[in-house]
DNA sequence: AGATGGTAAGTAAGTACTTACTTTCAATAG
DNA sequence: CTATTGAAAGTAAGTACTTACTTACCATCT
């Protein structure tokens, strides 16, 4: 269906920041995709009007017809661009690759903490749709559950369960770990950004977010050093290796 | 209908337990609002016809506006029942009352995090009906929080607050705890009833989820009695009382 | 001139809500 | 022990309006 008109027979480049009255069908796809984005955030699939959404990107109703068939199709193309393009997911693997292989577990935390909490602040709209879409019980949901929610359980996960192989981490199921951190996280960006957005009960800033629930995790999860409690945890990893070269260095 | 012409002339006393195909109007009301509920919480307000209400009642959609002026005011009519009439708060203070007056933290974290669990569990249809209302912007959506949310936040953080000078958690606003540590199970809850009622990623009982999600916590905020690192918060608390009073009864 | 960006003015199927009317039933009067 | 009555429970068939989606027709670029 992704006509692609350009340089048909011409052999210039087209002018693309001319902010012509009539655009180019991409650029007009593309267009409407935003300002739909916008609505469907604030409103829901069911609660916005294609005529509204054509009202806010200039055009006539006939014209989101032309480029997307139906309602539905303009709906699975924004959480198919979304999902897919916004991969916030590479952003946080960049982000802590350093910390990951100098083994710095307040950097990788923290670090991926702060990216999730900038990310959905500067993304509600996404959220919200996202929201919206698991509510209504939109199949894209599960893709972009298995395209990114999973791969970042597989992430923390496997690094939780290294450093538990180091001792540094006590042990216990590393998905429960990365549940219980994702929670802190997620669950502080709802509030947030969708139930309580005046801060009434709890304004900090995310820095301060992602310290402080880093330090939480970390705590709860390290391996003691001290006065051992063993009496849940029946088996003492065999390998009790390099305890002190993993002795933490957050030096950040 | 099943004709059933109960007791026409004897004298008064309302029959009052039998299942007329003619309802009292109040009786006629609950059914109306129960079937609304259900409806609303599948679909959402928008997404929810009074129609569809009226059928799966079993009456005709004139009914609906008879008991109820507007579409609107049913909604409103279901949240403000459901808001009040469900006090999961109450279940829970009194379900840890006793650990929290034997300073039982384990007991006391573990209860309230059961507890909500639980109650999320088996009526995910407020949930729903919550999210609903909280990403459509109902007003009364603020009402819940207030008078629920931030109850439990007042609860807990008082909790923590006290145990913090006892000397038994360390030094934190008491509110990132109470955040961390409903966020660790809401989110849970959410996951389970909302996103990935597969159970796909993390598959666990909410008792074995309520054990884990407080030992992460308790570990994560309590005070360490070994090598004390304290480059990350200033000052030691002044107060320095009865540690060893405190030193966590967990014996439960 | 012919393809492409754009529109005005539809249409059929909903939508919340009303109106005018019928049925049921318990408390009374005869 | 009926018969009457009047209010409340119920309905069928609307109304006025909105919705997603179409059709037939311009306009403007190579």
């Amino acid at each position: 269906m992704s006509k692609q008109p350009i340089a048909s027979n011409s052999p210039f480049v087209p002018p693309v920041g001319v902010p012509a009255a009539r655009m180019a069908a991409e650029e007009r796809r593309l267009q409407i995709l935003r300002v739909a984005i916008s609505l469907f955030a604030q409103k829901g699939f069911r609660g916005t009007t294609t005529k509204e959404i054509a009202h806010a990107a200039g055009v006539s109703e006939a014209i989101i017809f032309r480029h997307f068939a139906t309602k539905e199709e303009l709906y699975s193309a924004i959480l198919d661009h979304k999902a897919c393009a916004s991969g916030g997911l590479d952003d946080i693997c960049n982000g802590v690759a350093g910390a990951v292989e100098s083994k710095d577990d307040r950097a990788v935390f923290e670090g991926v903490a702060l990216t999730l909490l900038e990310h959905h602040e500067e993304d509600t709209e996404f959220m919200r749709l996202l929201s919206h879409a698991a509510l209504e019980g939109h199949e894209l949901t599960q893709m972009f559950w298995q395209r990114n929610v999973l791969q970042m359980y597989d992430l923390l996960g496997s690094y939780i369960r290294e450093r538990q192989r180091e001792g540094a981490f006590r042990q216990m199921e590393p998905k429960v770990a990365v549940r219980a951190f994702l929670g802190m996280i997620i669950h502080h960006s709802v509030n947030n950004n969708l139930w309580d957005q005046k801060r009434s009960v709890l304004d900090i800033t995310n820095e301060e977010a992602a310290r402080q629930f880093t330090e939480i995790l970390l705590k709860g999860i390290e391996a003691r050093t001290d006065t051992a409690r063993t009496q849940h945890t029946g088996r003492r990893f065999a390998a009790g290796v390099q305890r002190t070269t993993a002795k933490k260095k957050q030096t950040k």
